[in-house]
DNA sequence: TTGATCTCTGACTACGTAGACAACATTCTT
DNA sequence: AAGAATGTTGTCTACGTAGTCAGAGATCAA
C-alpha cells in the first residue's frame, strides 16, 4: 500500500502498457496480490479480488507473457518446423496444427526451411530455440543427407518417423504411410490389372519413401512385375512430366499417384495423349484434396485426417512438456488410412474385353468410404 | 570477477541453458562485457572479445530471447491472423509471409480466427497481443458484421482493404481486386460474349467483394445485362453447387469465378451436363493454383502474386514498427494483376457460327502472359 | 606536468511476473 | 482461554539481458 513512489513524470504522454504494479497501485494493494488474483489462487478475499478486476477493467491491463516466461522459463509456445511450400499437405497440417495448439492454450511459431536454406532444418530449429519455445513439431521430416544427426534437446513431435532425429523425447504421430501405399496398390491389383506404375514424391521425404515401400510390398505380395519408379516433386507440373511418359507406354493400365495435384498433371498428359482414364488407365491418388471429387474423372485417393494427426499429436507433445515422462511412453498404434473410390480406377481394358460389358464409368457417384 | 558466489549445487544434474552471467564467470569478466560482445559493441579489447568468444563456445551459450524481448520492450515476433482454412490463397500467402519475416529477423507467430471462434479477429487479435508482437498482419480482412470496429494500437498491415479497422499505422498491401475483377470480366465480353455470369467469394470477404464490383463494373462499362450473382464459399463443393444452376440455363456462356477451385467444381457440373468448356461456356478463375494449368481444359485465371505482396507489405510493417513515421507515409499504388489466357475461354457458340472456321480448343498451347 | 580526452570495464538497475517466506488476522480445538 | 490451524496479504527476490553511469587506465595536447 505504499503510496510512496518517485515523482513520476504525470503530464508527458505515457503511451507504455500497464503493469501488474500500475494495477495494483490503483486497487489498493500489493503487486503480489494482482498476480494472486490473475492466476486464480485461493486466499484472496472477495472484495479485494473484485477491486482488482475492476482496476484491471479500468486501465486494461493485459498479463505480459514475455515476462511469465522469463520467470517461468516455460514460454508456452510450440515451433513448427515446415517446409517452405504451399503443398496441400503440409498447408492443411498448420492449419490443423494452429487450431490444436490454441486449443492447448498454447501458441504457435512457424519457421520454414526452404530449398537453399542455410542450414535447413537445423537452422530453422536454432531460430525457434532461441526464440523460446517449449516444443518442436516437424510436420515434414525429410533426409538432409547430412551425416550428422538433427540433435534437439527439446520435446519434438514428428509426423512420420524421421531417421537421425534425436531428441529428450521423440513422439511421432501421423498414419501408416506404408500400409497406405500397399492399400492403394492392392486396390489396383485387386481390380486385376498385371501391375501399378508409381509415381512417387521426391524421395527426400521419408513420407514419400514410405508410400513407395507399401507399393513395392504390394507387388511382391501378389508377384507383380515391379515397373521403374518415376519421381515427381508433389506438383502438378512433375506430375504431367510422369505422365508424358507413362502415356507412351501402352503396358501401363494403373497408377498409383503419391499425391493428388501429380495425378491431375498425370491426368492432363494422359488426356492430351488420347488416352482415357479410367478406361485405359487407371488412377489412384493420394491426399484427397477438396478439389479431388470434381475432377473429371473423380479421383479415388488416400485422404490423411490431418485434423486428427494434429490433435493426438499435439496434445502429446504439451502433455510431455508439461509432465516430463522421461521414458517414452508407448507410441500409440499409428491411425489407419482408408481408401476413397471415386471414378478414376476401373478393371483393365484387357479384363474387360474378355468379361463383357463394359459398365460406363461415367455415372456420378457418390464417394465411398472404404475399410 | 566476483567469485564468491553463493555454494550451488555442484553435483546434482544442472540442466539449467547457460546464460551470460555463466559465460562472464568462465571468461573473467562482467556480464555486460558478454553483453558487449554479443551485441558487437565498440569498446572492447580484441583480446577480451575472444576470451568471451571461446566461453560462448565451450558452454553452448545461446542469447535469451525472452529476456531480451522483456528488456527492451519489443519481442521481433510480427502476429498473423489467419483464417482457419487451407485455402490456397491464404496458406501461400502464410509461406510467403514467413519467408520475408525471416528475411527481416523477425519471426512469426499464427493465429486462426475459426468460424465459430468466441472472439473472432478481435480475439485473435487479443490472443497475439498478449503473447507480445511488434506488429500484427491480418492476411484475409473479413466482415465479422459487428458494429465495433476492430480496434488495435499496433501497427497492422492488411492485405487488401479492411473497413472497420482502427489502428495506429495502418499499413495495406495487395493487389487491387477490383481491378482485376474489371480485367477477367472484360477478357470475356471481349470475346463477344453478350454478358457474363458471376460465381463469387463469401462477400464476407473483402477481397471477394472486390471482385465482384470489378466484375459489375466491366459489365456497366460495356452496357452489359447483369446476371444475378452466385455466391460460393471458395471450394470446389460450392463451384459445383453454384455449376448445376449455371448448367441449366441456356443463356449462359461465359462464367467469371472468383477462384480456380471453384472453377473446378464449375467444370464437373458442366462436364457432368454435358456442356463443353470453352466450346458453350467460357471461364476465368483467379488465383492461378498450380494445377489450373493441368485442368482439363487448362484454366485461364489471373495470378495473385502473393511473394510480392508479402515481400512489400512485411517491409513496410517492420520499417514502421523500427522507426513509426507516425505520419501514415502515402500508401503505394497496389501492384497490378495481369491474366494468363488458356483454353477455358473462346468465342461464344453464337459469334463462332457467324464467324465461321470453329478452331479446335484442344491444341496444346503454352500459356500466355498478358500485359 | 596537468588536465583533457578517449578507451575499456564493471557495478547497479529496470523490465513484469510469480515463488518463497514472513507477518498478521481469523477461526477452530481442547 | 491458550494454542494450533487456517486464511489473507505483503516484502523480497530471481529470471537473463542491456542501459546508465562511474571509474580506471591509456593517450594526447598545451
Amino acid at each position: 500500500m505504499a503510496d510512496a513512489t518517485p515523482p513520476q513524470p504525470t503530464g508527458a504522454a505515457r503511451t507504455r502498457r500497464p503493469g501488474s504494479t500500475d494495477v495494483a497501485r490503483l486497487a489498493g494493494v500489493s503487486q503480489k496480490t494482482v498476480s494472486r488474483v490473475l492466476n486464480g489462487e485461493p486466499y484472496v478475499k472477495d472484495e479485494v479480488r473484485d477491486r482488482v478486476l475492476r482496476a484491471v477493467e479500468e486501465l486494461g491491463y493485459r498479463r505480459n507473457n514475455v515476462a511469465r516466461a522469463l520467470n517461468s522459463g516455460r514460454t508456452r509456445r510450440i515451433g513448427l518446423v515446415s517446409l517452405g511450400t504451399a503443398l496441400y499437405g503440409p498447408s492443411t497440417l498448420l492449419v490443423a496444427l494452429e487450431r490444436a495448439t490454441r486449443s492447448t492454450g498454447y501458441s504457435l511459431s512457424v519457421v520454414n526451411t526452404i530449398e537453399d536454406d542455410p542450414g535447413g532444418v537445423a537452422g530453422a530449429v536454432d531460430h525457434l530455440i532461441e526464440q523460446g519455445v517449449d516444443g518442436i513439431v516437424l510436420s515434414e521430416p525429410i533426409d538432409e543427407g547430412d551425416d550428422t544427426p538433427l540433435k534437439i534437446d527439446l520435446p519434438v513431435l514428428s509426423f512420420g518417423r524421421f531417421p537421425g532425429l534425436q531428441a529428450e523425447p521423440i513422439l511421432t504421430t501421423g498414419g501408416d504411410g506404408v500400409a497406405a501405399g500397399r492399400t492403394a496398390t492392392e486396390h489396383l491389383l485387386s481390380l486385376g490389372h498385371r501391375t501399378v506404375w508409381h509415381i512417387a514424391g521426391p524421395q527426400r521425404w521419408w513420407a514419400a519413401r514410405d508410400r513407395l515401400d507399401g507399393w513395392r510390398q504390394a507387388l511382391a505380395a501378389a508377384g507383380a512385375a515391379e515397373p521403374p519408379v518415376l519421381e515427381g516433386d508433389w506438383t502438378p507440373a512433375s506430375g504431367y512430366q510422369a505422365g508424358r511418359k507413362l502415356a507412351a507406354d501402352p503396358d501401363v493400365t494403373a497408377v498409383f499417384v503419391a499425391n493428388d495435384d501429380m495425378s491431375i498433371g498425370l491426368m492432363r498428359a494422359l488426356t492430351e495423349a488420347g488416352r482415357s482414364v479410367p478406361d485405359e488407365i487407371s488412377i489412384v491418388g493420394f491426399d484427397d484434396i477438396p478439389s479431388a471429387e470434381y475432377l473429371s474423372p473423380p479421383l479415388t485417393t488416400i485422404p490423411q485426417d490431418f485434423d486428427a494427426f494434429a490433435a493426438d499429436g499435439l496434445a502429446r507433445l504439451v502433455q510431455e512438456i508439461e509432465a516430463p515422462t522421461g521414458a517414452h511412453s508407448p507410441e500409440p498404434d499409428p491411425l489407419s488410412f482408408r481408401l476413397v473410390v471415386r471414378q478414376s480406377t476401373a478393371i483393365p481394358p484387357s479384363t474387360r474385353r474378355r468379361s463383357g460389358a463394359p459398365r460406363s464409368p461415367r455415372t456420378p457417384k457418390k464417394s465411398t468410404p472404404t475399410r
